[in-house]
DNA sequence: CTTGACTCTATAGTATACTTTAGGGTGTAT
DNA sequence: ATACACCCTAAAGTATACTATAGAGTCAAG
């Protein structure tokens, strides 16, 4: 078996493109724990961190918090489990995501409400949209 | 001409379902500024204080941020200006939203095909899920 | 005139996800 | 040997939007 080589902070952010500072921060969340020489405090990364870190980037853009991402790797690393867990986590992310979904294209609507009736040239104290919002919203509020 | 009755900050609190201590967080951000007693330093507010909470409410439920909403109320209050930037705000705010609405609906797809490969009862080893954030995603990337 | 509800200021804490700063060691090339 | 890039820790700062706490003054009723 021939140990990977293990690579220092700088090299590391370099391949991942996330800053020394911020796997710094990681580490401080429990994301992961390169090993430190005893005598230099120097971390060292091997590659299953690096992986673990792009893992954590592609999660990163699914939406997930890094809470949430350091569940799924406890859920990664729990060798009893099945992955009936992880399924669940990202259903619940879907419905989430969904969620907002439906939210925002309320909030559009409420806006494009809003837009409609102002067509950009009345003077402040008759625009439409200053007295939507000082007003009831009766259009909005439905 | 008769003035309105000034109220002190808990009846404004209970009217406008505003915490007293986000009311006054408000006036550090320049919301608002409701008159004080010299003597006693106590707040009261005007008619026009609780319209505007009820603006800045309104706006929030529609997503504007604290500092966006700042802008929209010094819009209202420049006599000068027509209401183009008011409605320059609320387009640019529904860009905002659209986006946002666009890249959730490519999150919940990359989810979705995460949620398919996997009926949630592989041991973790073989969890499709896992696999696939710690692999490539070629699935998701595209 | 005292009690109790209400108000005040100033400061710190919460949550998320980092970034920045200060002051000091480490490693390697010349 | 010394310069220079790179690494370390600990603490503070950033942004958003509040919430909470401590210690003290105010107001109206009985």
């Amino acid at each position: 078996m021939k140990l990977s080589k293990s690579l220092r902070i700088g090299e590391v952010s370099k391949l991942t493109q996330i800053s020394v500072e911020t796997l710094r921060f990681y580490e401080t969340k429990g994301l992961l724990s390169p090993s430190k020489k005893p005598t230099t405090g120097y971390r060292y990364y091997s590659q299953e961190s690096v992986n673990k870190l792009s893992f954590i980037a592609k999660a990163k853009t699914l939406g997930f918090s890094l809470s949430e991402i350091s569940e799924l790797l406890a859920f990664a690393n729990e060798v009893e489990s099945d992955c009936e867990k992880v399924k669940t986590g990202v259903e619940n992310k879907i419905a989430e995501v969904q969620a907002k979904i439906t939210s925002l294209q309320d909030l559009e609507a409420s806006l494009q409400v809003l837009n409609k009736v102002c067509d950009g040239k009345d003077p402040i104290q008759k625009c439409p949209i200053i007295n939507s919002l000082k007003g009831e919203l009766h259009d909005l509020d439905s």
